[in-house]
DNA sequence: GTCTATAACCGGATAGAC
DNA sequence: GTCTATCCGGTTATAGAC
């Protein structure tokens, strides 16, 4: 936040930042669908084509918001990932921590996901536009795991783990949208909850019972991020 | 289609139907984003005032596309649940049903699912007025479990079930929506697969070692279900 | 070439007369 | 039930200023 990751100080970037602040402060105050980009322009001191410069469209800000809410994460997760070697312990403290910080713009972040089944949307989150960001929050997880004492032998299930991982913490912020108990009490408990079992999962996974189970868990998540046109004619596996 | 579950033939209800068939047209051959309101008024010889008379909004539109829809199903499927006993047969039909008869809409359905994570949607289908549909849905899948071979001692698990096969569906319909393959193949081959793991799953859930792993999911669909105000305080379980 | 502003467009939605 | 006229807000065309 204090430092972006390419610091293109030129001229304008103190004007970009300018609009999002305004934006986001806004939203957080009346809400995505009641604030105007007229309102923003001219909170913002300028001109509603001169925002329009900056952000390609409305929904842009939020992707903006996204990016800066995931360096904010990252920050907050910090301390733990250093310290902590357990597993289980610092899955749960990144998943706490991603709620944490996201709380001030609970209302704001039910946007994003309205875009998440859209195929045809370039800011849903499985999209090329998305990917730079997808990788960086997948990254996170590699690093849950890499730091911690957990081996895995499986070497399938090893390298998909950070992009499973990616998914359930999409799910878990799926959840804490629809969810409106009192501090949101309910999403910290289905944290500490799921947490638990996914470590037991992953366990689980080398059991020969179980290994159809992940065998095709594998196989769908490699389909999911398969562009059409590679698609294999295998209708096994 | 051609005889809706109440036949209130008061006047307006050809007119309505018109205005949906003439809706569902355009956006087939258009997508649901080119194709205007006005357009639609004038392609059924009405005006765009008249159009909101009958559907409160655009995307109401594709709510009533959607029921219509399930009508379908239900009908494509009569044949297979009347003579088909095994479970896994059964489920596997009902699935492949749904995509055989979603096919011509695959553009549209993907509208659906936007407003799916929003939960300020009215549209939303967890929402409250999606709740009659969301039931019929779900009946279906009681249906299937009930005309079935399969047998489950577990009493919460079998009272969930419809709940969650109809969740799986919904996962399924998600990742056709994002399918791209020729015939959609891929959603059918994803088919064949869960469901021979879903069928294993279900027996699988009275495992001694499964059995936290049913428990919270058990407990993870009855939160999604209730609304906030009754929460419970209990934070174990 | 980077930025900013004004005016207009377009389409979803509503008000209110008939 | 149906229409016309209008609003409103996201977005764009375009013309200039630095």
């Amino acid at each position: 936040m204090t430092e972006p990751i390419a610091v293109k100080t030129r001229k304008g970037e103190q004007t970009r930042a300018q609009i999002l602040d305004t934006a986001l402060e806004l939203f957080r105050e009346r809400g995505f669908e009641e604030t105007t980009m007229r309102a923003i322009a001219e909170a913002a001191g300028l001109s509603v084509g001169n925002a329009y410069y900056y952000f390609r469209a409305k929904e842009h800000l939020v992707q903006a918001f996204y990016e800066r809410s995931h360096e904010e994460h990252l920050e907050a997760c910090r301390e733990i990932l250093e310290s902590e070697k357990d597993f289980a312990a610092r899955l749960r403290g990144v998943m706490r921590k991603k709620i944490d910080t996201a709380m001030p713009y609970h209302r704001l972040s039910g946007v994003l996901f309205r875009t998440a089944a859209d195929p045809r949307n370039t800011l849903n989150p499985f999209s090329e536009e998305s990917r730079p960001l997808r990788e960086r929050s997948t990254a996170l997880f590699a690093e849950v795991l890499e730091g911690s004492n957990l081996k895995i032998g499986h070497k399938a299930l090893r390298d998909e783990l950070p992009n499973l991982l990616w998914m359930y913490q999409m799910g878990i912020v799926l959840f804490w949208i629809h969810d409106d108990s009192p501090g949101a009490v309910r999403t910290y408990r289905l944290v500490d909850r799921t947490v638990t079992l996914v470590v037991r999962l992953i366990q689980l996974a080398k059991m020969p019972i179980l290994r159809p189970l992940t065998r095709t868990v594998l196989g769908l998540m490699e389909d999911l991020r398969k562009p059409a046109e590679e698609l294999s004619g295998d209708p096994e596996d």
